[in-house]
DNA sequence: GATTTAATGTTGCTTTTTTACATTTTGCCT
DNA sequence: AGGCAAAATGTAAAAAAGCAACATTAAATC
């Protein structure tokens, strides 16, 4: 059961439910900070009902006890989010809402990330990738594969040969004709997207080196030579993108901005090529960045 | 107080407080799942001191009791479980320049964007995506075909009719069948990429609606009925990758967020069904955020 | 080493939750 | 409608959990 599954309980018993039933979640569902701190006597009055039918309700609300129950009230409080603005808010509130919503996923996401990274498997990697002949890049669904290719626009700049394959038989394919001079990067929220986890063990038996970006738990994790974890927090917002997508986009970051400064000047070399390739497209303001 | 402000605290008497109260603190941090759930004797007993101890350390750590400080506990366990909130790693000077280089580009980027977003301007561009018949992202660059992928990404999440088209020739074969139905989303940092200003006049020719995500002072603001600013900062530091990118995220997710929310709860069952398709992929953690 | 202060433990009391059983209500059948 | 079973709810007492007051021990200070 996800956290926020008992708040649709709760809605279903304040409908469906029997007359004590209801009751007790429209008073609950008014006033959840409330529920979630008050013991069941207090409750049990303001619904009108007795104290053993609040232990009840829980029960048949899937709790363990009321305990149990609060618990979870206290979790949904946590991850507040939609959940709790049953109303349409009016604009301005509701504007606010999104942008700090938005704004404290990326914040936070960003935050951990930068505090969980260690440098050291950071600056291996890198190394990793100086050295490699070819890197691979596997990625699956909608925040591994945008990281994939992500991956890819940063490290081909450093003029390193990167191919990202988003696609689970090309994955297969890629790593079938790796060898020692491989470098496979395999990123995977959940860690179990299984072409990713077999093309790193593919890859790894024709003696590419393997780094995985992905939950430190995982299989995937596990069959990978060097893993920098990647974790996605369950969402506070059913409506928001997961802000994992920034954790991601850290962590490359961090592996390109590290893989750079250990190729040396040569790179920024490589780096004016490309905008001179792309003055011709009317894009050549030298202070934007390479690459619109 | 925020919420995570607990386990800080649990940290610092972990460290600095009285045997009983050190002891405490590490039974606790060792197992913040047990503990917010455990009786106080079964804790006293595990960490080798009097219930009423732990009361005390309860108290200490600015909750009401103990009752306060589980409920305090379940909110972290919500928030993320404990991996996520682990020490902050020391590092040495290098490395530490590096992470600090990325994680304030990013901040500030966010941030940047943050402040000069409008959400007037957001809130018309989700309507304009709830009417819209057919949505077109276009982007060219990096940065910028990143970022229609990506908008593709979301919005067909909402059940909305959305290609993205990061090749020109594609962009303007696209901008050629687009009719009064249509919806185009530009994206370029520079707004200056050819393929997508004349994209967007093509498809304003035949009736389309279009949204330029773009600095406002280029010629494809000019072009488009509604501009979202996007302004890529000249980076400092040559090696890293453009913390722009941060902002395009965000500026997607805005329009993502309050394009769900315009639709309401009926987007909810098509993400219902995304992780069901998913579920045979031996990713079906429920907790986890739709689309890896 | 005596004395004061802080920290911790012991005991028993209060609050909270739960169990077991009694009563009421509801739905259904004749 | 009336009666009966089943479900729902209430009552009261027991169990569990948390807490306060005081006792004791450890530590710091002189």
């Amino acid at each position: 059961m996800t956290t926020t599954d008992i708040v649709n309980r709760l809605r279903i018993w304040a409908a469906d439910g029997s007359k004590a039933e209801r009751r007790l979640a429209e008073i609950i569902l008014s006033d959840i900070e409330y529920a979630s701190r008050a013991p069941i006597a207090d409750l049990a009055l303001r619904a009108g009902v007795s104290e053993p039918t609040v232990t009840r309700f829980c029960r048949s609300l899937g709790c363990e006890g009321v305990r149990d129950f609060k618990f979870k009230l206290a979790q949904v409080l946590a991850i507040g989010g939609l959940y709790l603005f049953p109303e349409p808010l009016v604009r301005d509130e509701r504007d606010a809402r999104v942008v700090d919503a938005v704004a404290e996923g990326a914040a936070s996401a960003i935050q951990r990330v930068r505090d969980i990274t260690d440098m050291d498997t950071v600056n291996a990697v890198a190394e990793m990738a100086v050295e490699a002949g070819q890197i691979c890049v596997f990625g699956s669904g909608g925040v591994s594969s945008l990281g994939a290719v992500e991956m890819q626009n940063r490290l081909f700049r450093l003029g390193l040969s990167v191919v990202a394959q988003t696609d689970g038989q090309m994955q297969r394919m890629q790593a079938a004709v790796c060898d020692k001079k491989s470098l496979v990067f395999a990123i995977s929220a959940s860690g179990q997207a299984t072409s990713i986890i077999e093309s790193v063990r593919v890859a790894r038996q024709y003696g590419a080196r393997t780094v995985a970006i992905t939950n430190p738990d995982s299989d995937l994790a596990k069959e990978a030579e060097v893993c920098l974890p990647f974790i996605i927090a369950p969402d506070t917002q059913l409506y928001k993108p997961t802000a994992g997508r920034y954790s991601l986009l850290f962590i490359i970051d961090l592996i390109a901005m590290t893989t750079a400064e250990l190729i040396g000047p040569s790179v920024l070399e490589g780096l004016r090529r490309i905008r001179i390739s792309l003055s011709g497209l009317n894009m050549s303001d030298p202070g934007r960045p390479v690459g619109d």
